[in-house]
Formats: structure tokens, sequence, C-alpha cells
RNA sequence: GCGCCUCUAGCUCAACGGCAGAGCAGUGGACUCUUAAUCCAUUGGUUCAGGGUUCGAAUCCCUGGGGGCGCACCA
């Protein structure tokens, strides 16, 4: 059992995504943002209804006498607004709430609050109270309501901050009765702060004895079920803020996205490489095969491509004498979507004056070593069920040689087209007439090797077809200084020696607009302006790009890209 | 884009051609040490939408919509 596995004890393992996309809260939510708007739920073609005059409605007037602006605030209306059920219903019961306690003189969304400590630093301070301990310690803590327990007298209710959880210890003879009232209308989910005692009960339950408490915000729609939670995977990518309130495996995944982002970011510091932040609104889709997204700046009345890539100016900085450089930023890739794509991803890209293809392999192993310890505390994950020490020195091999391997029959880009197109045709590999040998053998790689890279492996040598902004080989001309780092059959990196020859840039240029123009659309353009760059000379320089979600994915442990992006590119919803 | 699967109460799930149900949440009540508190009572449904088959449809068929998975494209 690794590390990343633990789970907070009370609750059971939370389903991994993929089974039983059962319930449909969207649906539910749709409904209740669509009457505030007036507009009746679940539309069906029904033209009375949109006119705003509910009254005549007999299933929407029941549960709208209970909003708060047409509410006389005293108890009656609440009872009224809770008779029946249902989402409406209850919304209707707690803004009912709210009218009443603005009636009262209190005010549900205060400006602010001081707290002493976080709930952690609170059980850091006193966690090893013994049980039955009153203190005069008085904190002031805060949190939102995710369980209460109710024993006539005595309330306990659990409360969550962003660092745990505490119980709250409620007496009535210790609040007084009014005060105690208040705390029964609070509701699942709602804000509180909260001014009281440390102590422990009986069973030794650390807990917060509560001398004042105060709604910060009155949560007016329910929580999700308290034990399972969000189900759904389409509501929780949706609704990620919900999941994140119920789903514990959402926060921590999310916290080590973050602890992957920083540790690279400290790394990257430590060893003198400048952050930078390039233009995201290209003029020229390059750095990168792929087909961009397109937009257009009204005053300059000019078509934009969303960058595919942080290359391109990242190299222009090189050539400007930065040395070290690197960016953290989203890039846009206008492609399918799967559990390994979303169409805005996060990218790292880093580069390094007067190193080559192996210094940036190097930092590529550190990096992501350093990422591990940082979020996981430890190097060992689980990869497709099996335990792998990252820390390991990672094996590297040639593309054509996996490729020839996995084939049987050597292959590489200097052979003549049609021996390789027969043997992809022989292994059902599907080919176009303008790939020459190089997307072949690349074609061929993918097709029979690439699944076989499990553990983390550093395929190298890529052909120069595909690779035109790397430089060639010098040992092979029909190769480049080129690697990529596969993990669990993903490419997690890319990296190679840099072309620094503006020439030779040129013609690679024009080689990609020519398959451009022969309908290649993820090809690539001449940037006269990189060239330009190119001509006052790049010194040698080995670059980098790291798929940051994909790092996430691995260390989180999950096996869908959308899990580590809190708002995944999704179709509208429908209101 | 193509194929397969899926959608039932606010949430989690039953019912699989014969009266739409449970747990949680909510509501009313009991309880001064609970831990998903417990106990008693109870509200809540256009079964994703539309059409069809049938004496009868949540269930079978068709069309549409959302989502998931696989393939393709890519990182």
């Amino acid at each position: 059992m690794t590390p990343r596995r633990r789970r907070p004890p009370p609750r059971p393992p939370r389903r991994r995504t993929r089974h039983r996309p059962r319930g449909s809260a969207t649906r539910g939510a749709a409904c209740s943002g669509a009457s505030q708007r007036g507009i009746r739920c679940r539309a069906r073609p029904q033209p009375t209804i949109d006119d705003g005059s509910h009254a005549g409605t007999p299933r929407t007037t029941d549960y709208r006498q209970g909003v708060v602006s047409e509410t006389p605030p005293d108890h009656d209306a609440a009872g009224d607004a809770g008779a029946g059920s249902g989402l409406e219903s209850e919304r209707a019961r707690r803004s009912a709430r709210l009218a009443e306690l603005r009636d009262a003189g209190v005010e549900p969304y205060p400006y602010r609050f001081d707290r002493t400590h976080t709930l952690t630093e609170v059980r850091e301070r006193w966690g090893d109270l013994e049980a039955g301990t009153e203190t005069d310690e008085a904190v002031a803590v805060a949190g939102r309501i995710m369980l209460r327990r109710d024993s006539g007298k005595l309330v306990f209710a659990t409360v969550r901050d962003r660092s745990g959880e505490i119980q709250l210890f409620v007496s009535k003879a210790v609040v007084g009765d009014d005060a105690f009232a208040d705390v029964k209308e609070l509701d699942l989910g709602d804000w509180v702060g909260v001014h009281g005692t440390v102590m422990t009960t009986r069973k030794g339950e650390l807990s917060v004895k509560v001398e004042r408490v105060a709604l910060l915000a009155k949560a007016v729609r329910p929580l999700p079920d308290k034990w399972h939670g969000l189900a759904d995977t389409d509501t929780r990518f949706r609704q990620r803020y919900a999941d994140l309130i119920v789903n514990a495996e959402a926060r921590r995944t999310f916290e080590i996205r973050h602890a992957v982002i920083a540790s690279f970011r400290r790394t990257l510091t430590e060893r003198g490489f400048i952050e930078v932040e390039t233009p995201v609104l290209h003029t020229e889709a390059g750095g990168a095969l792929a087909r961009p997204f397109v937009t257009h700046h009204n005053t300059l009345d000019l078509d934009l491509y969303l960058r595919i890539a942080l290359e391109l100016h990242l190299k222009r900085l090189i050539v400007g004498g930065m040395e070290r450089v690197f960016e953290i930023g989203r890039i846009f890739r206008n492609e399918g979507i799967s559990t390994r794509h979303n169409p805005e991803f996060t990218m790292m890209e880093l580069y390094q004056a007067f190193g080559d293809m192996t210094d940036v392999m190097a930092i590529t192993e550190e990096l992501i070593v350093i990422a591990a310890r940082d979020a996981l505390g430890t190097t060992v994950i689980e990869i497709a069920g099996e335990p792998v020490d990252l820390a390991e020195p990672w094996p590297r091999a040639r593309l054509v040689d996996l490729a020839s391997e996995a084939i049987g029959d050597e292959v590489h880009p200097s052979q003549p087209v049609e021996h390789l197109r027969a043997i992809a045709d022989r292994l059902d590999v599907r080919w176009e007439p303008q790939w020459g040998g190089g997307k072949l053998v690349e074609e061929l790689f993918e097709a029979t090797a690439e699944s076989s890279l499990v553990r983390p492996t550093f395929v190298t040598g890529h052909p120069t077809e595909i690779s035109p902004l790397a430089r060639t080989d010098r040992t092979d001309p029909w190769l480049t200084e080129r690697f990529e780092l596969f993990v669990d059959r993903r490419e997690l990196a890319n990296g190679y020696s840099e072309l620094n020859d503006p020439a030779e840039q040129r013609e690679r240029f024009e080689a990609e607009q020519a398959a451009k123009d022969a309908g290649d659309a993820t090809r690539g353009t001449v940037d006269e302006d990189y060239l330009r760059a190119l001509e006052y000379g790049m010194p040698p320089t080995g670059g980098l790009g790291i798929g940051m979600d994909r790092v996430a994915m691995l260390l989180a442990g999950v096996d869908t890209i959308k899990e580590v992006i809190l708002f995944p590119t999704l179709r509208p919803e429908v209101f």
C-alpha cells in the first residue's frame, strides 16, 4: 500500500471515476437555477409557463411562497416553506431562515471573521489532551458544518475548514436558550465562526466548547449525501465546488497537483532558471504539431491563434541571452477529448543555454523525483498496479531500436518508404501517402512498442521528419537528438537539443509549410520572426516540455485527466 | 467523428412488462457525551425529453440530449 492511497478513516473508499455513472444531479441543479430566473424547470414545450406569472401553476406555487422576499419572517412561514420536500422546498426553507435572521437584526452574510486557529492548528496544539478535559483556552475557529448530532440539550457538530475537521460541543446550559435554538436552526453546509474553549469529551474527542456561534454564510442549497457524496462524474466536474465539499479524494488530488507545480518552481529556481510569461495569443501557431484554436482581435481586425506550445517564444529569450528560462502555462489544442486529453492543459517548458538533450533528460528525472517527494513524501508510487520507485534510474532506448525489436524486423527512416509501408500493412497500421519514412517509423513505434512502456522510460532519437525544431543526431542524419519520457503508456515529457542553425531551421519550416499546404492541418508554418531571432545567434541549448496534468495524474494515482483539472472542458449544461 | 454502456426523489441506490421504493438529507417529536449519533412519526417523483409497441412501459423499440468507456486525433 502506497502512502498516496491514504484516506481519512471515517469515510469508505471513494469510488473511482468510471464505475456507475448514476443519478443526475445536473438536472436538479438545472431546475433550481432555472426557476430563479423565472423559467420553469425541465423545459418542455409549454408556452404558458415563461411569462413569469406562476401563480396559476400548481407545481411551482407552493414552494414559491417560502422564498425570502415574499415571506413574513416568522416561524410559521418557515414551517410552510418546509412543508413538502425536494430541492425547491429545501431551498425555500433555508431562505426563509435567512429572512428570519435579518428580521431579528442578524446579518446572515457578515463581512469578516477573525479566527485564532485553523482546525488543524487546534488539533496540533491540543491533540493529546486526555479524555474528559476542560480547558480555559479560548479559540476562535471557522468552518463549514458537515455533520450534526443532536441529543436534546446537547448538540455536536462537525465543522471543517481547509486544514481539517473538529467537533463543536454545544450545551444549552452554556449558551442559553436563545443561542441554543439558533444553533439548532443551523443547516448542514452553513459556514460558521465559533468562539469557545478547547475541551475533550468523555470519549476523548477533541472539541471546541461553544460560547458563541456566528453564521458566516448561509447554505441555501443542501449538500450532497453526507456519506456517499457525489457519484455522477458529470456532476462532479460541472459542480466542482460541490465535489470539493464532499469528496476528500478530489481535495487530495488538487493538493497534490499544487504540490507538484510548486515543487517544479522551487527546483528550477534553485537551479538558476528564470520564470517568464510569453504570449498566449499567437499570430502563428508553432512549436508543436497540433490544430490550434482561432480567435479574433477586434481593434486590430486580426485572427489570432491560442498557443499550442511555449517553445518558440522561450527560445527567442535564449537568443536574448537569458540563458535559463522556464514557463508554466496553459496551452490549447483543438483536438479530441479523452481520458488523457483536455483542450486546454498546462505545460512546463524550460530551455538551458550551453546544454543539450542529455542535460534536460537529467533535469526531467530530477524534477519528477523531487516532485514526488514533495507531493507524496515518497518516490515509490503505484503504476498499473505495480510499485515503482521513481528514484531508480530510468532506462533509455532509441525509438528505432524499440520499434525494430517489437516488430522483429529492422526499421529506420532511411529505408525506402515502400518497405516501411509494407511492414505497416502487415501490422495493420494505417498510413497516408504523404508520410515519409520518419513518420512511418514513428507510427510503427506507436503501434507496437509504446504500449509496453509502463515504467518510466526515455525514448530517444526521433526521426527528423517529425521533429522540425530538434537538432540532427550527431551520429545519424535521419534522426534527431530528441527524447520523450513515457510512463504508464503515456507521454509525459518531450525534449531535445535545440536546432539553432537558422538556415537549416528555414528548410525544416518550409517542409512543414509544404505538408500543411498539402492538407495536414497539424503541421507548421514558416515563422519568419523566429528565424530572424536565430540569425542573431542562439547558443547551444537543451529544451524540455513536461505535461503538468499528466505528472499530476501519475502522482495522484488517477487515470483521467479530468480528475486533475478543476474545471475540465465539457459541453455546456442545459439549464 | 464512429461503436458500446448509462440517465429513477436534493444525494446514494432499489424496482427490469403488472400499485415507483429504501437509506441519507428535510419536517414533527424524544434524548446533556454524540462520532455516518440513536429511536418514533412523516413530506417529497412528468423515472433525461419526445415518439412508438402493449390491456398495461421506469422497464421493450425508435429519435434526440447529457455523461462515461473504447477507437480515431493528439500530449
